[in-house]
DNA sequence: GGCCAATGCATAG
DNA sequence: TATGCCTTGGCCG
């Protein structure tokens, strides 16, 4: 379920069971079958993640890049006989597999999925974003985002989804962030005060760090110690004409840009 | 079993 | 703003 944390969760399974190791590449439903050629067998050097897409970097000089898109999945099989499975029959449409000896990851339905050059690479991550869940020892990557948002009159409910303004938030965070925040959505980045840039800044640090660690986009954590329901996990998204869970008023719900946009009218005024 | 919606984004117009 | 991508989970019956 892919906003930034899953894919960086991703990025850190790599790193753990495949980086320093040449590694098998396939293709059974053949649309990555020129990549898996291009690389099969090549050692991956490193696995990072920028918002929502994950880079692999090979030995020769080439990198993976995979977004998963709406429909995207990652399916791992951890400590098997690979040589076995491999040899069992797919099922779906696999457009990519990565092995070792006792790994085995099955990607399914992502909307990227190619091998780039160096330069391919940067000119993707010049479109992106500064991404929360990479670090910012000087705080420049928050002044990236909080000159963007100052800057523009556009609402920042759009903002938000804008992976050139910020990468790995989606429509659950962006929803539970401006919640949590107390910011309407119809706002213009431009009305708001720096104080309250900071705050979506610093909650999207805090919250997609704890979707990294649970693998869950938990929004109403400081309630729990145990893992909620998904029922229970957040404020407003996905809860229209219910009660806010803080002023009881009815969430509201509007098509924004295409998404499903939900916001509390009383405590996001 | 069928059907729909979904955490996204590129492209066309 | 509309459409295509093309998988899965959840809901209905």
């Amino acid at each position: 379920m892919p906003e930034g944390h899953t894919v960086h969760r991703t990025a850190n399974d790599f790193q753990r069971l495949f980086v320093g190791s040449a590694i098998g590449i396939d293709s059974p439903q053949g649309r990555f079958s020129a990549g898996a050629q291009a690389l099969s067998g090549q050692v991956l050097t490193n696995s990072y993640a920028i918002g929502k897409q994950l880079f692999l970097d090979f030995a020769n000089g080439q990198t993976i890049r995979i977004h998963l898109g709406i429909f995207g999945k990652w399916r791992w099989y951890k400590n098997i006989d690979v040589a076995a499975a491999l040899k069992e029959p797919v099922t779906g449409e696999v457009r990519a597999r990565f092995f070792t000896e006792s790994v085995l990851a099955d990607l399914r339905g992502p909307t990227i999925c190619e091998v780039l050059v160096q330069e391919q690479v940067e000119a993707v991550r010049r479109r992106l974003g500064p991404d929360p869940l990479n670090p910012d020892p000087d705080g420049s990557e928050y002044q990236r985002f909080a000159k963007r948002v100052a800057k523009s009159k556009t609402a920042i409910g759009l903002l938000l989804m804008d992976q050139s303004v910020i990468s790995g938030i989606g429509n659950v965070y962006r929803a539970e962030i401006l919640f949590r925040a107390g910011i309407n959505p119809y706002t213009p980045g431009s009305s708001l005060k720096p104080k309250q840039i900071q705050e979506l800044w610093k909650d999207s640090v805090d919250l997609l760090a704890i979707g990294v660690k649970t693998g869950f986009m938990i929004t109403r954590n400081e309630l729990f110690t145990t893992r909620p329901t998904k029922a229970e996990r957040n404020f407003v998204y996905k809860r229209e004409g219910q009660a806010c869970r803080v002023c009881s008023k009815k969430v509201s719900i509007a098509l924004a840009a295409g998404r499903k946009l939900y916001w509390c009218p009383k405590c996001q005024k």
